[in-house]
DNA sequence: TTGTAGGCGTTATCAA
DNA sequence: TTGATAACGCCTACAA
């Protein structure tokens, strides 16, 4: 009991407001304005408009933390997205917040950038700042049992990417079957030799490359290694295989590319050596961004939905959190493939 | 691997490991762990290593809000952004989370998507989180009076769009000037006749709108109301605003758009009619997002540096939490033409 | 170098 | 229907 801290006090911040001091401008104990601010039916009519204006005469600020402190459900979700630059990732993000906003949950977001360490921090910060789930698409490299032990106690949903081990619930789309839907209608355009472009080793990928390989196993087509190209999933990822694959002796005449913006890439590149893509070298993109349709050519794409895709993840972790209960369960969404141009009508 | 849903045993309630346990755990007092959780220099070696272990042990989580409470610095800073859809705004965000990150600040994102209602929610909502801060990307129909009521007390750093009558920091492009080196680009090629397509009745808009007007006028050029289109500044807007325009009886033989997202839907309204961008009409977008470079023809556009600009937003609102101050100070950015394809070489 | 005693803003429990 | 009081987990004194 100082009397430099009565002073300090005295001369503190733009003073806190707490319900103390609503309390006693209301002329009412603070327990009755906590009453106010939970919506309790008990509270007198008269007393609540009182304290109500009190509220805003003093500019009050509900002190979540301190709720949250005392007993009371966190409200935050957390969203670690591996590489916001991608634009289908954006679309995944946009999804999981509308779903959590109507849900009144607010979103967290961190960015990853595939780097596995800084997935681990994001994730501890989230959980000190009292994260209430989390919806994860795991980085490159990540590790279940770190994750595993980084996320226990909390429900977890991941969109996207799977992690083999990791106790969490899954939100990702057919991958295999819609590869394979591609594949085969670029075998039915009559092409022979199909690449397979972009992707790094894990779980995504190898579906989707499962698929291609389906696909060509149904035609009869023989799985040619050196038609499957592994560059980063990112444009110049896509631009940079290119060249080498129409370097072939037996050059591929079409592609499917690992996502959309590999095949971007892909069709930056052969505009720059004088091919156009629908025309000269069939293209087939993955995710349908929304530039898909924009683009010129317009961009055959398998159709995967990012945006219901996130909100689904979202009401599966506020389930969660509702209940209290920690599921591992998988929902699959569509992968339909949606023709456009750059994919061309019959092989070259 | 099945699909079928395997509940996990939750809800170990009671169960939070506090600084308590660990203390208990390691064989210290409370006080020792809340040393070794600061960092302080004060304990020993030894005992610091037992405590971590402890900590780790037993998979003790710090409890941010539980410190904050007691005085600790919050190190939440709040984005509030009006359109995450838009390539730019994004590009915009992760300048900023990546500034945070180097600060260790945690970023909270939220998407107004153009709604003042919801962005008055969002707003509320960070602080009662205990944002430290934050960035605000004004949703359209923003309320000064209303937003200086809601940010009492927290430094504002508003990036792109300004809010006069705001008391806030601004982060912005040079827009007018930008805008009149476009357009008197357009009218060295040789176009006589320029129109300025979408953007909303705002700040940015307006500066924009009067660079293209200084640029008409220094080249003894009418500003002709007929030529500014205003349409929403989405594709769908730049695509709606084409028809309209070509249908004048002195149609516009260029065009420089409020951004690249408009930009994007005049070129495909362009070529959807049968013209091509770049030979029979001008193009010019603004903002000179990722995607600017890569399409076909590569968009002419003006350069802003979201991703700097977004980081140098995030500096001056940690120097303000930092330092305890609130500052109103304007930063101005770059606005640089950078000439591609989409405007051609000369006029039609 | 470590231990003890509050108190931050809120809510739950009990009385009144 | 409202008020007093005790936590929640952590940090800042101050004492040992």
């Amino acid at each position: 009991m100082s009397d430099a801290d009565v002073s300090m006090t005295a001369a503190k911040r733009p003073g806190r407001v707490t319900i103390v001091d609503v309390a006693r401008h209301a002329g009412v104990s603070k327990s009755t304005v906590s009453l106010v601010l939970t919506g309790s039916p008990l509270v007198a009519e008269e007393t609540r408009n009182r304290v109500s204006r009190a509220m805003s005469d003093l500019g009050y600020i509900y002190h979540r933390g301190a709720a949250v402190l005392r007993g009371a459900q966190s409200s935050i979700i957390g969203m670690v997205i591996n590489d916001l630059s991608n634009p289908f990732f954006h679309e995944l993000a946009i999804g999981i917040e509308r779903a959590c906003q109507s849900g009144s949950y607010v979103t967290f977001i961190a960015n990853t950038g595939e780097n596995s360490a800084r997935q681990t921090q994001v994730i501890r910060s989230m959980r000190e700042h009292g994260a209430a789930g989390l919806v994860i698409c795991p980085a490159l490299g990540s590790s279940a049992a770190e994750l595993n032990a980084l996320t226990e106690g909390v429900p977890v949903v991941l969109a996207m990417r799977r992690l083999p081990g990791l106790r969490a619930s899954i939100v990702a789309p057919e991958n295999r079957l819609g590869a394979r839907k591609a594949t085969a209608h670029l075998i039915g355009l009559g092409h022979r030799r199909v690449a397979f472009i972009g992707g790094m080793p894990m779980v995504v990928r190898d579906e989707r490359l499962s698929g291609y390989a389906d696909a060509l196993g149904e035609a009869g087509l023989p799985f040619d290694p050196a038609l499957v190209a592994d560059v980063l999933p990112t444009r110049a990822g896509g631009a940079s295989a290119v060249p080498g694959l129409l370097g072939l002796a037996d050059p591929p005449t079409a592609a499917l590319c690992f996502n959309d913006v590999v095949a971007i890439g892909v069709i930056r590149a052969l505009t720059a050596l004088g091919r156009t893509a629908g025309r000269d070298f069939a293209v087939i993109g993955f995710d349908d961004i929304e530039d898909a349709r924009h683009m010129v050519p317009a961009l055959t794409s398998v159709a995967v939905e990012g945006q219901s895709l996130g909100e689904r993840a979202a009401h599966l972790l506020m389930r969660q959190i509702a209940s209290g209960t920690i599921l591992a369960e998988t929902q699959l969404g569509p992968a339909d493939l949606v023709i456009r141009a750059s994919c061309g009508t019959s092989a070259a």
